[in-house]
DNA sequence: AACTAGGCT
DNA sequence: GTATAAGCCTAGTTG
């Protein structure tokens, strides 16, 4: 094989920025956050430093005396000021609004508008990250410098971030995503026969959890019900607890832990699924995926005695690997077989990132049909299961507006 | 370097 | 009685 010169190579796999786009954001954001900073002080009375910590707690719960009991306190004993704490002072003071406005445009401005650009390479105009192959214990990849796997997507500023991944003129952009993989990995490593029909019969899952766990008809399932199925279902491969669903979906613990009840008796093989999970775990001293990849939990299998605290978070990172583990696995095989397509093709898509269950590929204009179908049967194909493969495909001129 | 916080799947 | 949802990376503050 000869070897493909460094920057040939590189030109393959960046993704183009729209700078113009990033700068006129950073100076919209100062403004704001200089807007944001007077407002702040003038309701505390004094300057201080808004992304202190320290110094923000001084302000909120000492000069302002805002209400502290029962807040969560960190590790080292002071009141944290994280976004759930401050959610729940919303209503106790005018202040509080805008610290969680600035915080969330103080992060997007440093950790994106302003370092993106700067992470961008002179000779291919592009910003290249590095997929780190061994760097997880799921198998998934990580990314870093930048990361790329962790670009805004949920607020509207965030969103604008996004816009700013372009493709080159007379090329798109293709978001192929899997939809729901690890549920339908979860139905199909269970067998639990409810979960598997509902993926069989193409409905939305997350609707029928609802209708299932509350024992209404599909027709009756509010929006308000299917977050919190939809909460729950995600949940439940992280090892839920009554405590954090409630946490999560704003139930009272009492309604949550029902809720999980319920869960488990309308999809018992789950539950059985993860208690033989953990059992193995503590037998076997590890768990695998679909395709063999194993975690070892030494500890689980030690006749040593363990906290419960500590045996509870083990048994919870066992439930999850095999699962998260299994989408990593598949992901990997479509973009090995997906590469190989392309070559054999003669396609000139590039793949240019991959966010655990979503690959972003760059193609002509003029090929976009015929990629776009190639990629959809490949990720879908890549492994059999019960639960079959789906991948939804968009195309845009950008990541962030794409349909 | 530790800690806190927050962005993503 | 206590803690309580898996996996990552980066930025800012503090000591």
């Amino acid at each position: 094989m000869p070897l493909v010169p460094v920057l040939a190579r590189m030109e393959r796999n960046g993704v183009a920025l729209d700078l113009a786009l990033l700068s006129e954001m950073s100076w919209d954001l100062a403004q704001r956050l200089g807007e944001l900073e007077k407002e702040i002080y003038g309701w505390v009375g004094y300057e201080f430093n808004i992304n202190s910590t320290q110094q923000l707690s001084d302000a909120l719960f000492g000069k302002l005396g805002l209400p502290a009991t029962g807040l969560r306190k960190t590790s080292s004993g002071s009141y944290s000021t994280a976004v759930d704490t401050l959610e729940s002072l919303k209503d106790k003071h005018p202040v509080v609004n805008l610290i969680l406005e600035h915080r969330q445009l103080s992060k997007i401005k440093s950790t994106y508008v302003d370092a993106l650009p700067k992470l961008v390479n002179t000779k291919t105009g592009r910003v290249h990250t590095s997929y780190n192959q061994t760097g997880t214990v799921t198998g998934r990849l990580s990314s870093s410098d930048p990361n790329l796997q962790n670009i805004p997507v949920r607020t509207e500023v965030g969103r604008r971030v996004r816009n700013a991944f372009i493709a080159e003129p007379g090329w798109s952009l293709i978001k192929a995503d899997y939809s729901q993989v690890e549920l339908r990995i979860l139905a199909h490593v269970s067998q639990d026969p409810a979960m598997l029909e509902a993926f069989a019969r193409g409905e939305d899952i997350h609707a029928t959890t609802a209708a299932a766990v509350y024992g209404v008809p599909l027709s009756e399932v509010t929006p308000e019900l299917r977050r919190v199925a939809k909460t729950a279902n995600f949940a439940v491969t992280y090892g839920v607890t009554g405590y954090g669903l409630a946490q999560s979906t704003g139930m009272s613990q009492e309604e949550a832990e029902k809720f999980i009840r319920n869960y488990f008796a309308r999809f018992p093989k789950v539950k059985e699924y993860l208690d033989r999970t953990k059992k193995t775990a503590a037998e076997r001293g590890w768990v695998e995926t679909l395709l063999g990849r194993r975690r070892y939990f030494p500890e689980l299998k030690s006749t040593a005695p363990m906290h419960a605290q500590a045996r509870a978070a083990a048994e919870r990172m066992a439930i999850n690997m095999p699962i998260q583990g299994t989408a990593a696995d598949i992901i990997k095989i479509a973009m090995v077989r997906l590469q190989k397509a392309l070559d054999e093709r003669g396609l000139h898509a590039k793949l240019i990132l991959q966010v655990h269950d979503e690959l972003v590929l760059e193609a002509p204009d003029d090929e976009l049909e015929q990629t776009s179908a190639l990629v959809k049967a490949i990720m879908e194909g890549a492994l059999k299961l019960d639960a079959p493969l789906k991948v939804d495909i968009k195309l845009g001129r950008n990541w962030g507006e794409m349909e």
